[in-house]
DNA sequence: ACTGTACCCTGTAGGC
DNA sequence: TGCCTACAGGGTACAG
């Protein structure tokens, strides 16, 4: 392995799954892509969560990236021949992007395991997905069908987008009994939230994770105090956290600055047994299941 | 319509 | 050192 300084001034190492770090990944790589020209495409493996697309390669080379986009945890970059690669990173997907070629052999990252697509651009770019546990995956749609498309179509509102209003949540919430934090992980109520931004955003805004959806909205269907207080609260977290480049909870690489530091500023998130930064409030945070999954809450100051 | 559970897959951390 | 279990940012398919 070279010396780390030589890596990294051709590597950018780029972190993962929720809407901010999907965002930062985007960010990432929209130098790389955008206006760019696909020359090869190489494919490891035969399928990823799903089978990769028939023809992939193919329906790749020669095309031009117009545009790259996020939609929740979804990334589509919009090709000129009218494809969409639609992309999402499940837990453990990865991108690594490098600014140009390199020798066979001179760098350790060369065919590291779980390098399953590799982009070769015409300008001499590489762009490597790596997916240790493979739930994410690549989808090539046709741009007049991606609105009905079962993955995208049901997608619900952008948090960062004026769409997302404490009336909508309210209507959405109404006469629900799933748990608050099952409904805000809802993908189709609120596209990019996962685990850790719902955990934030509720301790921020002082509600329990486990009172009901409808608790947000009143009889008639209007949004309660509590919504009025949620939305501005799931906005903040998502702009700081995208502001920090993420969060990282692994060290999967050297600090090289593309590392996310969000997770240094976590109220809750993985921090059971430790003392609510809450001023005053002496809380200790608690985890719990729901849903098969963690969650992290201050029962003091969450009501 | 709503739960809750199992499952997809690999890696890592911690207990023994 | 190893072996075992639990757990991990995602989403879906079921059964009840």
């Amino acid at each position: 392995m070279l010396p780390a300084p030589i890596r990294q001034r051709h590597d950018e190492c780029l972190l993962m799954p929720e809407l901010p770090e999907v965002e930062i990944v985007r960010r990432g790589l929209v130098p790389a892509l955008e206006g760019k020209v696909f020359d090869r495409v190489d494919q490891h493996r035969p399928d990823l969560r799903f089978p990769l697309p028939t023809r992939f390669a193919p329906r790749l080379e020669g095309q031009k990236v117009e545009r790259l986009e996020r939609r929740g945890k979804y990334l589509l970059a919009h090709l000129a021949s009218g494809d969409v690669l639609l992309m999402h990173l499940g837990m453990t997907g990865r991108f690594r992007v490098r600014k140009r070629a390199k020798q066979a052999g001179a760098n350790a990252a060369e065919g590291a395991k779980h390098d399953h697509v590799v982009f070769h651009m015409q300008d001499g770019g590489h762009i490597t997905y790596n997916d240790p546990r493979r739930f994410g995956f690549m989808l090539l749609i046709d741009r007049s069908e991606l609105a009905q498309h079962p993955l995208l179509g049901n997608l619900g509102v952008e948090p960062l987008s004026e769409a997302l209003t404490p009336e909508y949540l309210a209507a959405r919430a109404r006469g629900k009994k799933v748990s608050l934090k099952s409904f805000l992980s809802d993908q189709r109520i609120i596209a990019g939230l996962g685990n850790i931004y719902v955990c934030e955003a509720l301790y921020r805004a002082g509600l329990s994770p486990t009172r009901a959806a409808s608790t947000l909205a009143t009889a008639t269907g209007e949004p309660t105090e509590d919504a009025t207080a949620l939305v501005p609260e799931i906005r903040a977290v998502l702009q700081d956290a995208i502001r920090a480049k993420g969060s990282s909870l692994r060290d999967y690489r050297q600090a090289n600055g593309e590392r996310g530091g969000f997770q240094n500023r976590f109220g809750v998130y993985n921090r059971t047994g430790k003392r609510c930064p809450r001023q005053g409030c002496g809380g200790k945070i608690e985890r719990i299941v729901q849903a098969g999954r963690s969650t992290f809450y201050c029962p003091r100051c969450q009501n």
